[in-house]
DNA sequence: GAGGTCACG
DNA sequence: ACGTACGTGACCTCC
């Protein structure tokens, strides 16, 4: 049964033009009708699975309506050229569907539009007319219904003849004396001078059509009666204008309109150029949620699959072993269960090379057969082409597999791609890339407590179809990194870096439980303590860690001046408590209970859940692949925020101790380097000039801003002059600073402005950069490194002034990032060449910790700081002062 | 699972 | 007029 569906193109453009926001992509193409159009389309086909399917479009600026009215459409607004330029664009884009398009000179995408409904009436085809404009409906029949957007272009409503009815009391074809009597503006159809629809419809309904109205104008009255007898001429006119011309020459058979769906791979080519990743994404996840099952069959069947359990499959393995050994491009996947790599559980693996895909259980791979495999995995130089190897590498050293040799990281090059996509699954990039979609993790394993591993069968088939996806991927995102001049980055930065980092967190640091479970006993008494205090203060128990029940206390039982609000009640947090503690003598208990309940259950009790009964050890997860800027992140537990700030949480570090006895903790960080690379990059002389010299940087900070010398500027200068450095990294605004120093914004602007006078680098830095991260859509680190802002074109304020101070951030702490993780990669390598046995063993952004035995101190405490200010020339010198004792307390 | 809070650079 | 400092992760409460 045929089914068609006749697009009105242009109207359907406009319409989401209007309609969406002024989206772009990175290019700065605008795309906001081009998305709209796409996300309505995909859900007609989606609903209404035509078998036949036209875009039409207007085409020329002169139709034939022209002829006998040269005013038509003439009051219309110019297209805006937001637009226009959206039209060659779109007519690829339904290329790209495989979709047929019409455009017939002369005549408008609804006269194309009549044409084939009169056709589908003769032939009694079921058809859908789509369109934003309801003069649409006059070609509505018992076959062809009408479907008009509303509110915006998600939704259509559905007019058959029936339903036409029951709004307007009218047949289809009554559609025409309808705009006949009430005119379209929007077309500069003029209609009936003072008839509006009410009127148009009653009217109608006594009359029936417009020759009978005006044959009967007698019998009215008054205004309308002059109205209609004086503007006759235009009634009969509009009407005609009004009329769906339905006998244009089409050449074309309805045979090109066959739709027989579109192709995956080059529709999602046409969305990544044009980044629409959501849409990207439901394609991916339209085959993986909708017909999960279904079509990963399909795909595994056409996979030459070879399973590998035991001996009995000895040839298969031979013929993998040898394709590796002979380093054949491969792509390998190893599914290791759990989030946290170091207790993640293997449970199979696949290499797909050559023409086949080879799927081992993780049984097998344990088993004395495939020793060969497992000697493999620990050749360094074997390249080995994969998927999250650093989680791999660290599943399988748990399960005794030694592993080494990567040659490309799928994953990690996705990031560095676009570092503020937060969805790197497998299933997601391959989407992304526009591959035929593989299940996603939810599809295959479900989640929650649903979480399931399916059977053998159904788990080797989804290994099988995840090593050929990597497979195909390793190419295409080899040359992207080219492309996008990240291939040094990623070579000789990122993928070293994972290494190391594997080599960190397996050594793990040790920590001394009974350290932290006497900080513990002692935190436990004071918060008893000071709970019974605020219990009496309030003269109720009530729960101080609820924030709701605390807002209650404070702001209603006792009174206090509620001040900031959050979305669901009253704020309570440490800033707003500071401003209350002159009211109420609870408020400074309540403090005090925060922090220590702070440290109790997150660094006391968290930190020794994390500590492993064998060694005493914590290992935590360096994550490579979150953070937007470049940095790395710390996970199970996050070890780069141990408190340091306030005396009692610094405690906390006295349990971080070395693994040896007689060895000592050595800690280095960088003095000021997002300055330092603040100076560099804005080639500012001022500030050089002071790094130059070693200045105390906030100090000069408030010579230059307050105008007086060195030994004039008190602490409060200092202090002021601090935060505005931390400002000027952070994208400064006039509000943010003043906030941190509770003056008024106008002080704080003055501040900025007298900054931005003495550093005039810095203040031509903050210009250019938004500048250019408007042109490009994206900014870039020293080293490449590259953060996308589409943001910093949208039209609202908040957006577009985040996306500013992105991008003066961005570059700055990104190459701060890329300065560290240099410095690690070169440090592992001086660790090695020079054969110590000092070990490094966390990192926090600006800083290295390191296990050292007494005989390397000296070493270790001028070769550190060395490799670290070396890492990377810059116009400044960086600076890295070192530390060292018994534990990461005294370190420092 | 979201929201609030707070630890770090 | 708009209303915020940049980047993270963990814990708790409450729905």
């Amino acid at each position: 049964m045929e089914k068609w569906m006749l697009i009105d193109g242009n109207s359907i453009a406009y319409r989401a033009f209007f309609a969406l926001p002024p989206l772009t992509n990175s290019a700065g193409q605008h795309t906001n009708a081009l998305y709209g159009f796409t996300t309505m389309l995909l859900k007609l086909l989606d609903e209404l699975k035509p078998t036949h399917v036209l875009v039409a479009f207007d085409a020329g600026k002169v139709t034939f309506r022209h002829e006998g009215y040269s005013e038509y459409k003439g009051g219309r607004q110019k297209t805006p050229p937001e637009l226009s330029e959206q039209f060659p664009v779109l007519k690829e884009l339904i290329r790209s569907f495989g979709i047929a398009q019409f455009e017939l000179s002369g005549y408008e995408a609804d006269d194309i539009i009549g044409t084939l409904t009169k056709r589908a009436d003769e032939q009694g085809v079921e058809t859908i007319v789509v369109s934003g404009d309801k003069d649409m409906l006059q070609l509505a029949s018992d076959k062809v219904t009408i479907a008009v957007t509303r509110k915006g272009v998600s939704e259509v409503d559905m007019y058959s003849p029936k339903a036409i009815q029951e709004k307007y009391g009218l047949v289809p074809q009554q559609i025409i004396d309808l705009k006949g009597l009430m005119g379209d503006t929007s077309d500069n159809i003029p209609g009936v001078p003072g008839v509006g629809e009410k009127t148009a419809l009653k009217l109608l309904h006594e009359h029936g059509t417009v020759e009978q109205v005006l044959e009967n104008a007698g019998e009215l009255k008054g205004k309308l009666k002059e109205n209609i007898e004086t503007h006759k001429d235009s009634a009969l006119m509009s009407k005609k204008l009004a009329t769906i011309f339905r006998e244009v020459p089409l050449e074309s058979g309805t045979d090109e309109l066959r739709y027989s769906g579109y192709d995956g791979a080059t529709l999602a080519e046409a969305f990544r150029k044009l980044e629409f990743k959501s849409l990207l994404e439901r394609l991916d996840l339209g085959e993986s949620v909708g017909d999960s099952a279904e079509e990963a069959k399909q795909s595994a069947a056409e996979l030459n699959i070879a399973i590998i359990t035991s001996e009995e499959d000895g040839e298969s393995l031979s013929e993998l072993l040898s394709a590796l050994q002979q380093d054949k491009e491969h792509g390998l996947y190893i599914e290791a269960i759990g989030e946290n790599p170091h207790q993640a559980e293997i449970i199979g693996m696949s290499v797909a090379t050559g023409d086949a895909v080879y799927v081992l259980p993780y049984s097998a791979l344990k088993k004395p057969f495939a020793a060969g495999l497992v000697e493999w995995f620990s050749q360094a130089d074997k390249p080995k082409y994969g998927f999250d190897l650093h989680k791999v590498e660290l599943a399988l050293a748990w399960s005794g597999i030694r592993y080494a040799g990567t040659a490309f990281d799928v994953q990690l090059a996705a990031y560095l791609l676009d570092p503020t996509d937060t969805a790197l699954s497998l299933s997601a990039i391959t989407g992304k890339q526009g591959l035929s979609g593989i299940a996603s993790d939810e599809a295959v394993y479900g989640k929650g407590a649903k979480f399931k591993v399916p059977d053998a069968d159904t788990l080797c088939r989804h290994l099988a179809l995840r090593g050929d996806a990597v497979r195909k991927l390793v190419p295409i995102l080899t040359a992207d990194l080219e492309k996008s001049g990240m291939s040094k980055l990623y070579f000789e930065l990122e993928q070293p870096l994972s290494r190391v980092l594997a080599g960190m967190e397996l050594q793990g640091i040790t920590v001394k439980k009974q350290e932290l479970e006497e900080l513990g006993r002692n935190l436990e008494s004071q918060l008893v303590t000071i709970m019974s205090d605020i219990y009496k203060h309030a003269g109720v128990e009530f729960n101080i860690g609820s924030p709701k029940q605390l807002g209650e206390i404070l702001f209603e039982k006792l009174e206090l001046p509620a001040r900031k609000k959050t979305k669901t009640g009253y704020s309570t947090d440490a800033e707003v408590l500071e401003d209350l503690a002159p009211y109420h003598p609870i408020i400074p208990l309540i403090l005090h209970y925060r922090q220590l309940a702070k440290l109790q259950s997150t660094y006391v009790e968290g930190l020794l859940k994390e500590v492993r009964g064998e060694t005493g050890k914590i290992h935590t997860y360096y994550r490579q692949t979150i953070a937007a800027t470049g940095r790395l992140s710390s996970q199970f537990p996050n070890l780069q925020n141990i408190p340091i700030r306030l005396e009692e949480g610094r405690q906390i570090r006295k349990a971080f101790v070395p693994s040896e006895p007689g060895w000592y903790i050595v800690a280095a960080d960088y003095s000021q380097i997002e300055l330092r690379v603040l100076a560099h990059i804005a080639d500012d002389e001022n500030l050089k000039e002071a790094f130059i010299h070693d200045m105390d940087i906030h100090t000069k900070t408030a010579m230059d801003v307050f105008g007086v010398t060195a030994d004039q500027v008190d602490s409060n200068m200092r202090r002021q002059a601090k935060a505005v450095n931390f400002g000027i990294v952070y994208g400064i605004s006039d509000y943010g600073l003043s906030q941190n120093l509770g003056i008024s914004r106008n002080d704080a602007g003055r501040f900025i402005e007298q900054y931005k006078e003495v550093f005039k680098g810095v203040r031509q830095f903050m210009e250019d950069i938004v500048v250019q991260a408007r042109r490009d859509g994206y900014v870039t680190t020293l080293l490449e490194r590259r953060r996308f802002l589409p943001e910093i074109k949208a039209s609202n304020f908040n957006l577009r002034s985040f996306a500013e101070r992105t991008a003066m951030n961005s570059p700055i702490q990104g190459t701060a990032a890329d300065i560290i993780k240099l410095a690690m990669v070169q440090m592992d390598e001086a660790l090695r060449e020079r054969k110590l046995k000092s070990r490094m063993l966390l990192q926090v952004h600006d800083e290295l910790v390191f296990e050292v035995p007494e005989e390397e101190l000296e070493l270790m405490k001028s070769l550190v700081p060395e490799v670290m200010s070396g890492a990377l020339k810059l116009h400044v010198p960086l600076k890295a002062d070192v530390s060292f004792g018994v534990n990461w307390y005294e370190a420092k």
